[in-house]
DNA sequence: ACCTTATTGTACACAGGTGTACATTAATTG
DNA sequence: CAATTAATGTACACCTGTGTACAATAAGGT
């Protein structure tokens, strides 16, 4: 054993988490950490290695308390297709909830890093693509259960929905009311054929 | 009259817009505007008055430009439709073409602002809810041209039509194929019975 | 008690950025 | 050619932020 830790790192990371989620991840200084933890920069690096680090460890945290988390049980739902409903409308209530109207934190990072963050660009398209694969699964697996025809394009239909779930979590920022976003959605999700009560 | 400007502020506009498109308002600085035009700070607030002006202004150049300002011309067009239709094929081509992904301006920056940046903040929501205005001036036009039933929720429509549109600009940054882009948004118009070829 | 080890802190040496008061320069107009 | 005027530049007085080398501290195990 060495020298005991000042701060709590856990609590630290939803900490980070909620700065990045309010103004972004450009906007969060090593300083600004350091001194919230009540430690020098010099520690910092130490415990986080870098700024970037600390984003995914953030991140990732993220992904644990994101309403998306509850699609990748579908396979023990006994239909996927309202599921997918549940959370799309989990999703609105929990945007417009937000006092301070950040969005998804996810989102507002691939809209903020693609294509300027070097390091972070890749892991960031990379959860893009395995969101779109995921709801493929569940498309496919909802075929599997009868609720979706045969023929049905699994992968453009998955790439509406992401399309679709993206902007309602920009969209969230300026359209406060739930039942206005929600209202929204449904009209998609009922014309894309994937609505269920 | 009086000592001749030194830079041409048209030029010094696109730069800065095509600043803001790739990296974001945050990360350009008065320093970084000043140095490229070849004056002194001093004399960069003379010419904006300040780097949320300047924004504006851009912004302003940016309109002139974007592929939606198209969209106000239903009223002169025989299928109100029709014109939806290309003006969403033409972002999806305009986005894809873009090698930098930079995604759409506008969509980035409220992404970017709303509700983190106090003097900006509103004026992007608001242009977000002109937009929707825009999409439902359209679709009653349409209706009125018999191209959709009466009976169709031009409001909710048209807020399904602005989360498309917000959600295919973020998905250009990842989705940088023009066809997978284009096939998404078609399956949602098609859906949402607004495609006309 | 002492050694190991993990964490902490100090100090340096920068680079980048803000906004303003005041002075200077150069075109046009009379 | 002088006055006006609108641009320009200089200089100040800051604050924020980066990353690292080196040293000090404190907890646990032997």
């Amino acid at each position: 054993m060495g020298r005991a830790i000042k701060f709590d790192r856990d609590e630290a990371i939803v900490w980070v988490m909620n700065e990045i989620w309010r103004s972004g991840f450009t906007a969060l200084s090593v300083k600004a950490v350091s001194e919230k933890l009540g430690i020098t920069r010099s520690s910092f690096y130490h415990a986080f290695e870098s700024r970037e680090a600390l984003f995914l460890e953030a991140m990732n945290h993220y992904f644990q308390i994101s309403p998306l988390l509850k699609l990748s049980t579908f396979a023990e739902s006994n239909s996927a297709l309202t599921l997918l409903t549940q959370v799309f409308k989990e999703t609105c209530k929990q945007r417009t909830d937000d006092g301070q109207h950040r969005g998804c934190l996810a989102v507002n990072s691939v809209s903020e890093l693609v294509g300027v963050n070097d390091s972070l660009s890749s892991f960031m398209a990379n959860m893009v693509n395995e969101n779109i694969n995921g709801f493929e699964a569940l498309l496919t697996y909802s075929i599997h259960q009868g609720e979706l025809a045969k023929s049905t394009d699994t992968r453009h239909l998955a790439l509406a929905l992401q399309n679709t779930l993206i902007g309602l979590n920009t969209m969230s920022k300026v359209i406060t009311n739930e039942q206005e976003l929600w209202n929204a959605i449904k009209v998609i999700l009922i014309a894309l054929n994937v609505y269920r009560e």
